[in-house]
DNA sequence: AATCTAGTCAACCGCGTCAGC
DNA sequence: CGCTGACGCGGTTGACTAGAT
């Protein structure tokens, strides 16, 4: 009987990235290096703290910590880093896992969508960078992180005020998220799209003679049953505007009367007039216009055809709204609903 | 070409929480 | 109960890079 070969760091390593579809990427470092690496290495015995490695992780070093979560599963990060042969704390590996080598992680420019949902779940959560990740699937709570940090923040440096107070969150509300809308809108083609896991979407009037009429807001999906459809709690934001809905479940909500359109709870105008003067002062001070952040980097293409199956029309909020087919609809979506 | 500056982002650090003992 | 270790989170740092001077 043939004993099943020992999978060394190289050949866990070689897997993982073949699992990938990178094996180019690990082909491009010298194979053999791994094995002397493990050689070379702690091998499965503790690392001293004077011995652990700082800074920038090698190739080789995630290569290693790859192929052994590859093997292994991930936890018990401080066990793996001694036993993958890496002399790092457990806590780093995990990080570098999480934030890199995962291979659901997502890269690059962040999309028009997902910049209105770190926008939108910023106002909601404030600094809950993971649990705002959550709702952007393959992305991190250190990229998101960097993102309000160096974009966000940036654009309230530059109009003169805090990121957290109420004349920025106006500019966002009234120019920087409707523009974000727009480049959303522009780019989606017209039918029912969703991402999973988001409780965040878009929603457009369509009355004619409605206030709301042809405006675009976003909506937070609230389900609080068990039961697909049971209660649905539907918030709407509007670039000025709030309206907070509660149906009784999807199937009620077309031309729902008794629950929907409860607008008068938040709704109203937040608009105070401060922003406008805040986004003139700005240009005052010099600059030719006011920049907002860079929204003709990323294409918006997560987009697909979703599980949702029929739509509605609320006659007393003059909104074209969804309902969801029912074993969908415990899990929020994202969804765009465009003409 | 050399230097400076600002922006970006990976990685680190400290702290809080939780489970197991 | 307190202690300890594992884990996760948010804030911060610093290396690197690109553009400006």
């Amino acid at each position: 009987m043939r004993l099943k070969q020992q999978r060394t760091p190289r050949l866990q390593a070689r897997a993982y990235f073949t699992d990938c579809r990178i094996l180019d990427h690990f082909n491009s470092f010298v194979p053999k290096v791994m094995d002397t690496i493990w050689m070379e290495s702690s091998c499965g015995r503790a690392v001293s703290a004077a011995d652990l490695r700082r800074g920038p992780w090698t190739v080789e070093e995630d290569a290693l910590l790859a192929g052994y979560v590859a093997a292994h599963g991930e936890g018990r990060w401080n066990e793996l880093a001694v036993a993958a042969g890496l002399r790092r704390t457990g806590k780093s590996c995990r990080l570098r896992w999480l934030n890199y080598l995962r291979p659901d992680v997502r890269r690059g420019d962040f999309t028009p969508r997902e910049q209105l949902l770190i926008l939108e779940l910023h106002f909601r959560w404030g600094n809950r960078w993971s649990k705002i990740a959550q709702e952007l699937p393959g992305r991190t709570d250190n990229e998101i992180k960097n993102y309000w940090r160096t974009r966000v923040q940036k654009h309230a440096k530059q109009l003169n005020c805090d990121v957290n107070s109420k004349q920025f969150h106006d500019v966002m509300r009234h120019v920087w998220m409707p523009r974000l809308l727009e480049r959303i809108q522009a780019t989606s083609t017209p039918s029912v799209e969703h991402a999973e896991s988001s409780p965040v979407y878009l929603m457009k009037s369509s009355a004619p003679n409605s206030p709301l009429a042809g405006r675009s807001g976003i909506g937070m999906c609230h389900s609080s049953s068990s039961r697909a459809c049971s209660s649905l709690s539907l918030e709407v934001q509007f670039p000025s505007n709030q309206l907070v809905m509660n149906a009784g479940g999807a199937a009620d909500w077309p031309g729902s009367e008794s629950q929907c359109g409860n607008g008068s709870a938040q709704s109203g105008d937040m608009f105070d007039g401060s922003w406008l003067e805040l986004l003139a002062r700005a240009c005052d001070d010099g600059a030719d216009s006011v920049l907002f952040p860079d929204f003709e980097l990323g294409v918006d293409t997560d987009t697909t055809s979703g599980f949702w199956s029929t739509s509605g029309y609320n006659s007393s909020t003059d909104l074209q709204v969804l309902s969801a087919s029912s074993s969908y609809y415990q899990r929020p979506h994202l969804i765009v609903l465009s003409d």
